[in-house]
RNA sequence: GCCUGGGUGGCGGAAUUGGUAGACGCGCUGGAUUCAAAAUCCAGUUCCCUCGGGAGUGCGGGUUCGAUUCCCGCCCCAGGUACCA
């Protein structure tokens, strides 16, 4: 009896889908366990094989936990605001929502060809104005909150308003954009729109003029993470840098707890790494240069303020706003010029080129702080406006940077810490004796550091201070695709919809492009309008939605709240979370600031999203190439392609048998091939292959639908798992399916002894338990760990075994339908039914092994003969080294002499093996 | 440059705390079955070799009775980040 996957398949999932098999219960005593993919963004495209490969593995452990006994949560929906529908519809005039939605059934229909357990009743699109009427409800949280340093947590604007009320700035330490100083009486004096302005710069969700990445190909901001090596992410545009009104969200607050948290999850090093650089937190001294001949001071961010004595210059941002004070007359020209080339050179051009060494002095000096000596001040380009207070005391001596810029402008330089060569190059290490450096001198640097900020705070001139990498995130986008952002401008002042005017949703326009005077495409709509106030007119960012939509699945239908706070409590955090690691700096880190903050304002009790997290690998595309000989048309197999001059072209790899090409099929491609000439090897033509990222355009996709069509959802599932460890990247072969769809038959025939479904009621042979618990024994593991790739295999090994012995009994083969349930789902449900058992085997205990079956009788065995002979016995796991030595001793040939050779040691390892070297 | 991860057959990849390296699968080779092919089944498959062995987990050392595993020094690959003071 052959098993026709299509109908089981089909016939399964219908049942589920009927049933609501996997929607999580309610109302149940029963410990929950609440595991989510990272949504996807439903693309034109379609889903490849590389997709679902998460899914698959997420899918496995929640049906596993399940089957545990646990209420799962496995939710799925779509992250649908962005770019890609933006652009097609500029292109087409098409509505995003209408690709969106067509976008959508692709793929809903293709995850439900996998067969996936998912809890599609709490489904729901970013896009859909009930969810994201409740992300604009957060953002006006956002915006009614200030974050307070003192309590190292968010509070709600009115406390901030009733200090300033009371006090004025005083006794304030609040997260703010820039430093503020007022009394109480200064503050009560302001008029409505001042202390509106005031407050912006402590909201959570502020605007302000700030330094944003503007990308004109896009005609949008973009935030840090959306940029890479000075071009968009996503299509690759240049960025620059431009100074725009924009609204941002105060992720800076939170920078400490986000690397606190960070201890608290179980995620992979390298992403917390990544987001630790990220952050980056650094830790020294603000240190404070007067001016020779100036009112002000100089203010430098330093982590190594024990190097101070060796500070021979300071070095200002070209943009630094001292500059044009400190420069003297003799240098104006100079320093002008050299300004206008700086603002000039894009940050592209800056970053490429970090070798060439540029700046200019200004004729101006700054006085030491501790020693007093006049140091010449300069401005360059290797310092960051952006960073600390964009000045920096240079030490050549001890930092790569200076000594380079010392070295070409001849400055001098002065050792301070002994370990280095200085004459060749800096000695940047942290340690080391300190010398000419005074009342530090002898110190090792990391006391000289404490030692030199105590004494910089008792003189005044300084304190320890601490600075991040981490940014603002720039909230705004000029663009149409996205939530509108629910503010409105009341004279000038900004202000939050109330929440019965929620969700603000997206108006109709014309164009989905900019106005022609360059104001974001919403501000083409009609009337755009609240209460006959303008409308904000820039949208969210795409990851505004994706920030909380796992709170959304706990209770996804809550007209009244974003969730509410039974079912958040209940579900409480993401046990596991799958998604790629492309989302370390964005997403991931969003998410965790959002979770934080609605933790902070008492909303949901939990303050990390994700307690554990599996980035899954990139599943590639084996690429196959033709050779064509240049400026003809005649195509070279890949053996002989070095004889001639050839270019490589990109062919389908569904025209391969194996390597070689079905030139028929290659000839009707296109129109350009189809007279085509082929020098073949060994009467074949063979194509070059090569691995590369899966892709439409690079002709090596394979599209799931085909592989379940063929061979069935399960053999996909289990062949995805078999491929290698989930967290790495490796190519697709369709060629490898056969092994596991060859499994899959012989787990079926296991079932259909002589043809027809019969199982044996007498008990199993003893070999066949031990086979099926070491299976058992080993699937349990690897599903804890993550490992499913050896789960298959432990199943091929039983299975081969099981066959062998020609067991048939139900004792042995029913346990084994239960185990393979989360990786073969639609396979197991149908034996479950032909066993007569009752109900889904998605619901049936896990199986759980017995050790009894697994002991093995103890045995000796030589393990090799090199000069000395050595003697290998496994004894049982309870004994004693004397217990062991003793068994040793009673054994006839270890009884002082093995043969004519005598026993030199025993080497015992407690509780398991015990060696005897004879020699 | 810095941070993180990783180098095992023709390929994807296995190997508790150090204990017979190469499980499982693909591919390949030979055989059975077949008129033939596909499918299926059986046997073999790290490399070298004089068929008795010898070498072998990126390279060079070290610890150990014993190292893919632990330590030291290199090389290479992948990802992240980059004038961040």
């Amino acid at each position: 009896m052959e098993y026709n996957h299509r109908e089981i398949d089909q016939k399964w999932q219908s049942k589920w889908a009927a049933e609501g098999t996997y929607n999580a219960e309610s109302g149940t005593d029963k410990e929950k366990f609440y595991v989510l993919d990272m949504f996807p963004y439903p693309s034109g495209a379609g889903l490849h094989v590389g997709h679902p490969l998460g899914y698959i593995a997420s899918d496995i452990f929640a049906r596993y936990k399940r089957q545990k006994g646990f209420n799962v949560l496995h939710p799925m929906g779509y992250d649908a605001f962005g770019l890609p529908a933006e652009q097609y519809a500029i292109q087409t005039g098409q509505h995003p929502e209408k690709t969106t939605a067509i976008n959508t059934e692709r793929y809903r229909q293709q995850l439900d060809n996998i067969g996936f357990g998912l809890d599609w009743s709490r489904e729901f699109k970013t896009t859909d104005p009930s969810y994201y009427k409740w992300t604009q409800w957060i953002f006006i949280q956002l915006f009614d909150a200030w974050y307070d340093h003192n309590e190292g947590k968010s509070k709600h604007i009115d406390s901030l308003i009733a200090h300033l009320n009371a006090n004025g700035t005083e006794g304030l330490n609040a997260a703010q954009t820039e430093i503020l100083e007022f009394t109480a009486v200064e503050w009560s004096a302001m008029s409505e729109a001042e202390q509106a302005e005031v407050l912006l710069n402590y909201r959570l969700a502020y605007r302000s003029e700030s330094n944003v990445n503007w990308c004109p190909a896009l005609g949008t901001v973009l935030a840090n993470d959306e940029v890479k090596d000075g071009l968009s992410e996503r299509g690759g545009h240049p960025v620059v840098q431009k100074k725009m009104m924009q609204w941002s969200m105060r992720i800076t607050a939170f920078a400490d707890r986000l690397l606190e948290g960070l201890d608290r999850i179980d995620w992979s090093t390298s992403l917390k790494e990544t987001q630790r650089n990220w952050i980056g937190k650094s830790q020294g001294a603000t240190i404070f240069f007067d001016i020779d001949g100036h009112e002000g001071q100089i203010e430098v961010f330093s982590t190594r303020p024990d190097t101070l004595f060796g500070a021979t210059f300071v070095t200002l941002a070209p943009e630094h706003e001292l500059v044009q004070k400190v420069t003297t007359e003799g240098q104006r020209e100079a320093v002008e010029a050299y300004q206008a080339m700086a603002a000039a050179r894009s940050e592209r051009d800056r970053m490429a080129d970090t070798k060439t060494i540029s700046g200019c002095f200004t004729g101006g000096y700054a006085i030491h702080p501790i020693s007093g000596a006049k140091v010449p001040i300069w401005i360059g380009d290797y310092v960051l406006a952006s960073y600390g207070s964009g000045a920096v005391m240079a030490v050549p001596a001890h930092d790569s940077r200076d000594y380079a810029f010392a070295k070409h402008f001849d400055l001098p330089i002065i050792e301070v810490v002994e370990g280095g060569d200085i004459a060749k190059e800096s000695y940047d290490a942290k340690e080391g004796k300190m010398i000419n450096s005074d009342f530090l001198n002898g110190m090792e640097c990391m006391d000289a550091k404490v030692k030199m900020i105590e004494h910089l705070e008792g003189i005044g001139y300084g304190k320890g201070a601490t600075q991040y990498k981490l940014r603002d995130a720039i909230f705004g986008r000029q663009r149409y695709w996205g939530e509108p952002i629910p503010v409105y401008y009341e004279n000038g002042v900004a202000k939050t919809l109330p929440l019965e005017a929620l969700p603000l949703t997206l108006p109709e326009v014309d164009k989905y492009l900019p106005t022609e005077d360059g104001e974001p495409p919403l501000a083409r709509a009609e009337n755009w309008t609240f209460n006959g106030h303008p409308l904000e007119t820039t949208t969210m960012p795409g990851w505004a939605g994706s920030s909380w939509y796992f709170l959304r699945y706990m209770d996804a239908h809550n007209d009244g709240e974003f969730a509410g706070k039974a079912s958040t409590d209940y579900w409480n955090q993401v046990d596991l979370y799958v998604g790629g690691s492309e989302h370390a700096t964005g997403h991931l880190l969003y998410s965790r600031f959002w979770t934080k903050f609605l933790f902070d304002m008492g909303f949901i009790s939990f303050d990390e999203p994700f307690k554990k997290l599996v980035n899954q690998g990139m599943i590639q595309g084996i690429s196959a190439f033709v050779h064509r000989i240049n400026g003809t048309n005649t195509f070279v197999s890949a053996g002989l392609k070095d004889q001639y001059d050839t270019q490589a072209i990109h062919a389908d790899v569904s025209f391969l048998q194996g390597d070689e090409l079905d030139v028929e099929a290659f000839k009707n491609w296109r129109e350009e091939y189809k007279n085509a000439e082929f020098i073949l090897e060994d009467g074949k033509y063979i194509c070059s292959r090569e691995v590369e990222k899966m892709s439409k355009s690079k002709f090596n996709v394979t599209n799931p639908d085909d592989i379940v069509e063929k061979h069935g959802a399960d053999v996909l599932r289990m062949y995805e798992m078999f491929l290698g460890p989930i967290e790495q990247s490796k190519p697709w072969n369709t060629q490898g399916l056969s092994g596991v769809s060859g499994f899959q038959r012989k787990f079926w025939k296991l079932f259909h002894k002589g043809g027809s479904f019969n199982l044996s009621d007498s008990p199993a042979d003893k070999k066949a338990l031990k086979a099926v618990h070491t299976c058992i024994k080993k699937v349990n593991e690897d599903i804890e760990n993550f490992s499913m790739n050896t789960s298959i295999s432990a199943f091929m090994i039983a299975t081969n075994e099981l066959t062998d012995l020609g067991d048939n009994s139900r004792e042995a083969l029913e346990p084994m339908v239960r185990l393979i349930a989360p990786f073969a789902p639609h396979l197991a449900e149908e034996l479950w039914e032909k066993l007569g058992c009752k109900g889904s085997v998605n619901h049936a205990a896990y199986p759980v092994h017995n050790e009894a079956y697994l002991v093995e009788d103890s045995k000796n065995y030589p393990i090799s003969f090199n000069g000395k002979m050595r003697f290998q016995m496994e004894l049982s796991l309870s004994l004693s080294p004397a217990e062991v030595e003793a068994v040793v001793r009673a054994d006839e040939r270890t009884a002082g002499y093995v043969g004519d050779k005598q026993i030199r040691k025993f080497i015992v390892v407690p509780g398991k093996i015990v060696n005897i070297v004879i020699g």
